[in-house]
DNA sequence: ATCGCAACGTAC
DNA sequence: GACGTACGTTGCGATC
């Protein structure tokens, strides 16, 4: 269409609905620091600055209802008679939400007698008859009436566009006839009676039938059954509730929609009005820009930064973020904050450290990622006495699958409703990236001091939401001192064979070679082994083999598919070959020794407390808990992580943790017994689904009872189960009932731990650690189950991970007392690893075992295995 | 040049 | 669609 011809648009915004709905939808702790609360009007404003964009409107208004009496509650006194008085708090916000309309030049209206819904009625018929396009902004499904080929409804906070197409989609009638459903099938919300027993399948059935309720009620004697005789005795309650439903679109207003022009809003006075609401992040572009470059000093000299290190000094807190390029390099500078209101930059010289430092040991500290800001101090020899508060751990363990990565901006946008400077604004992306080293104190400091204030305000809005979740003890106790022992963990590091896997990776490099050769041969022509699609074609077209399954986009080529093609073609088994050794060179050999510290000859992976739903811990950078152990050729990796000479790796791993805090958790007697008699649950499970005497199950069996073991802990159902066994859905129902008939308590555990789960949204871990799981609440059973599985697993899983966390902080604590050089090196979930001098060798076994095996009195003995040796894949 | 996603494979 | 928790690689198409 062209530029000139389409038609003039109009927009109608349904105010009173839309600050409700904004009200409600954004929690009360928006506010001024006047204490003015702004939810209402700044999701307001929110909605409106998305409706502005991009759109160009001619006439338009914000229509609010009037409070008294309209001809509706004249009619029918019940009317609305359910909803109360609007709340104070946000009564409080009209005046404000006024003014957002004011200054974006849009006329308010009001008629009082009539709801807003009329006025918006009247108007979008006026508009429509003028050849308009009209868009009624609302949340009210109500508007569904007038809705035609001109006018339309969007609902801001769905971004939902309602047209004719849609209200049939999702009502089941034409717009016409809504208001004909709404006469029977009534409305709880307006408290629109209806007809007592007709639902919408019946009322749309009727509609289908005779066209409109006018219709239905002059053939109400053909209609049969019950929904007849409930007609006919609530004739005069349709009748009602269809003019009560009904918009009227004759109100008698005094100003026609052409009168509603709009003007280009003024964004100096948009500005001004946002600044006065702390509305940052909605601030213009200019505005922003301004905004967030000033504000922060930087303190260069001694004399600036003198009294502001007294007003640290005063202060009950102090917030301390240090700017790191590297996680075991210096500080280019600070963020250091006394109050939200009290913020500087201060470089990071030798005289800022050494003010610094005696803070660091008297004052309460307050950061973000406490662990990296210990593992500066630590290089620094720097104690940090009092660490009081982490936003980022705080932040997770309110909500750890929310946020993510629980990254300062992102808490801003949540919990402050403003944005940051970001980083990449400042430092750039790709290659030309700037370290914060390269840049000038003046470049780093809106970075920082940004971030530092952002702290000190989400501070004590995240302490209050901790002690709310109930797990301030658990924080103080367990989270924040494990930060320590991580920052130690990492700094310490783990020392690898360099050279040897240079060696192993030539050797892998050369099979790597022939196999390509061998495979390029096989198929004919030379392609990337390593694209699966150029591999899916050569396989399935050229070579003609069968597909066995199917990926979202092509044919899958997965190790399981070639497995089945092995016996048909020999390129199967050699891309099997390619796959793996590949896959060591490019994940382990390489990427492991490229890792490597120059300056410490060790590998200083990231361990993160802030990352997994459950509350393990996870490794990056790189990722040692992946390191291959289960063939002989990936074992070999593990031969390279060694002990430095005069000192040996003591692996330590508890044996079944998650089964028997199953056990524990589920007081099942069958499994409790197992494991008090020391037996081997595996082959008892084995033994009773195969209805043989445990010393007489086979491998395979025993097999068979492990997989179904796990398989509990998955919540894993009959078709996965049969799957991974290779055996008939039906079998693995089998074993499955068996299981249950078996060790009956986890039956009744799992089953209350899901009815919990789904009647309160989340679940708990033994430490009180918990995790929201929404999709528990999904409207697809297939989301809704996977939430049932993710709660049935995760007090599983994440109580092995509290305990391993209270473990790492005992153990810690005791190599100190006792004065030993013992380091811890890794952590991969269920198992500890140490480098220990020789010397401290057998102590040092003794005492891990013993922490591991008493870190919590379970139902079920735990049990730990120990090895020792030169290296890890030695010890383990 | 950079980003995001799909497919795949590794661990517990 | 049907197994919980993760990370990281390569390839590849979209986007700047």
């Amino acid at each position: 269409m062209a530029a000139g011809s389409s038609p003039p648009k109009a927009v109608l915004i349904d105010g009173s609905a839309l600050i409700y709905r904004a009200y409600y939808a954004i929690p009360s702790n928006l506010r001024t620091p006047s204490g003015l609360p702004t939810n209402a009007s700044y999701g307001f404003a929110t909605m409106f600055r998305k409706l502005m964009a991009g759109r160009q409107l001619a006439y338009g208004a914000v229509v609010f209802d009037t409070p008294g009496p309209t001809f509706r509650d004249e009619a029918y006194p019940a009317y609305k008679a359910e909803r109360s008085a609007m709340p104070e708090e946000l009564r409080i916000q009209l005046p404000w939400i006024d003014k957002v309309v004011a200054v974006h030049r849009f006329p308010t209206l009001r008629a009082p007698g009539y709801e807003a819904d009329d006025v918006i009625g009247t108007l979008a018929r006026q508009g429509e008859a003028a050849g308009m396009e009209v868009l009624v902004v609302s949340v009210d499904k109500d508007f569904a009436q007038l809705i035609s080929e001109r006018v339309r409804m969007f609902d801001p906070f769905k971004e939902v566009t309602y047209d004719v197409e849609l209200v049939r989609k999702k009502f089941g009638v034409a717009p016409a006839h809504f208001v004909d459903l709404l006469s029977m099938v009534g409305d709880k919300i307006d408290n629109i009676p209806g007809v007592p027993g007709i639902g919408s399948k019946t009322a749309i059935q009727l509609l289908d039938s005779y066209g409109t309720l006018e219709n239905v009620i002059a053939h109400i004697d053909d209609i049969p059954g019950r929904s007849g005789k409930v007609l006919a005795k609530h004739v005069e309650d349709a009748k009602l509730s269809r003019s009560l439903a009904t918009i009227d679109c004759a109100v008698p207003l005094g100003v026609g929609l052409t009168d509603l022009g709009l003007g280009p809003p003024v964004t100096s006075e948009v500005d001004d009005l946002y600044r006065e609401l702390y509305f940052f992040s909605l601030l213009s572009d200019e505005a922003q820009a301004v905004d967030e470059a000033t504000e922060v000093a930087v303190l260069m000299s001694a004399d600036a930064r003198k009294p502001f290190f007294d007003r640290l000094e005063a202060a009950p807190h102090i917030v301390v973020l240090p700017m790191v390029d590297t996680t075991l390099g210096p500080a280019v500078g600070f963020g250091l904050a006394a109050s939200p209101d009290d913020v500087a930059y201060v470089p990071g010289d030798d005289d800022a450290v050494e003010r610094l430092a005696p803070l660091l040991q008297s004052k309460a500290v307050v950061t973000h990622d406490a662990k990296a800001l210990l593992r500066w101090a630590d290089g620094q020899g720097l104690p940090v006495a009092r660490l009081v508060g982490d936003t980022q751990l705080m932040s997770y363990l309110i909500d750890p699958t929310g946020l993510i990565p629980h990254r300062l901006d992102q808490l801003t946008k949540g919990y402050l409703h403003h944005s940051l400077v970001a980083a990449k604004k400042v430092q750039g992306t790709g290659k030309k990236q700037k370290t914060l080293a390269e840049l000038a104190p003046g470049e780093v400091a809106p970075l920082a001091g940004g971030w530092t204030q952002a702290i000190a305000e989400l501070y004590p809005i995240l302490q209050r939401k901790l002690r709310e979740a109930d797990m301030e003890g658990h924080y103080v106790e367990r989270e924040l001192p494990l930060a320590a022992v991580l920052a130690r963990l990492e700094r310490t590091g783990v020392l690898v064979d360099g050279p040897d896997l240079s060696r192993l990776g030539v050797e892998l490099r050369e099979r790597i070679d022939n196999l390509q050769a061998e495979i390029h041969g096989l198929a004919g022509r030379s392609f990337n082994i390593g694209s699966t699609k150029q591999l899916s074609q050569v396989l399935f077209e050229e070579l003609q083999l069968p597909v066995v399954k199917r990926t979202k986009t092509g044919y899958s080529t997965d190790s399981e598919v070639l497995e089945r093609l092995a016996p048909k073609h020999a390129i199967a088994a050699k891309l099997l070959e390619h796959r793996k050794v590949a896959k060591l060179i490019n994940t382990y050999t390489d990427v492991l020794q490229a890792a490597v510290n120059p300056d410490t000859g060790r590998i200083h992976a990231s361990f993160q407390q802030t990352v997994s739903a459950t509350g393990r811990l996870i490794c990056t950078d790189p990722d040692l808990q992946r390191t291959p152990i289960r063939t002989p050729e990936g074992k070999r990796i593990r031969r390279a992580f060694i002990a430095a000479p005069g000192a040996r790796l003591i692996s330590a791993d508890w044996s079944q943790i998650e089964l028997r805090i199953l056990a524990h958790l589920s007081e099942d007697e069958a499994l409790i017994d197992a494991f008090t008699r020391g037996l081997d649950v595996h082959r008892r499970t084995a033994s009773e689904l195969f209805d043989v005497e445990p010393d007489a199950v086979s491998d395979p069996q025993r097999g068979v009872g492990k997989t179904v073991n796990f398989a509990t802990i998955y919540g894993q159902g009959a078709t996965a189960l049969g799957k991974i066994l290779g055996i008939e859905k039906k079998k693995a129902e089998g074993y499955i009932g068996r299981y249950f008939e078996i060790y009956a308590g986890v039956r009744g555990w799992l089953d209350r731990t899901i009815a919990d789960a789904m009647a309160s949204g989340m679940v708990t871990t033994m430490y009180g650690r918990r995790r929201l799981i929404p999709e528990l609440h999904a409207k697809n059973t297939v989301d809704q189950q996977a939430g049932q599985r993710m709660a049935a697993n995760t007090p599983i899983q994440g109580s092995a991970a509290d305990l391993c966390k209270q473990a790492m902080l005992n153990i810690e604590t005791e190599l100190r007392r006792h004065g030993l050089e013992a380091r811890m090196v890794m952590q991969i979930h269920d198992e500890l690893v140490f480098e220990a001098p020789d010397r401290e060798v057998d102590q040092v076994s003794r005492l891990v075992r013993e922490q591991m095996e008493h870190v919590h009195p379970l139902r079920v003995p735990l049990v730990v295995d120990v090895g020792i040796g030169r290296t890890w894949a030695e010890a383990h």
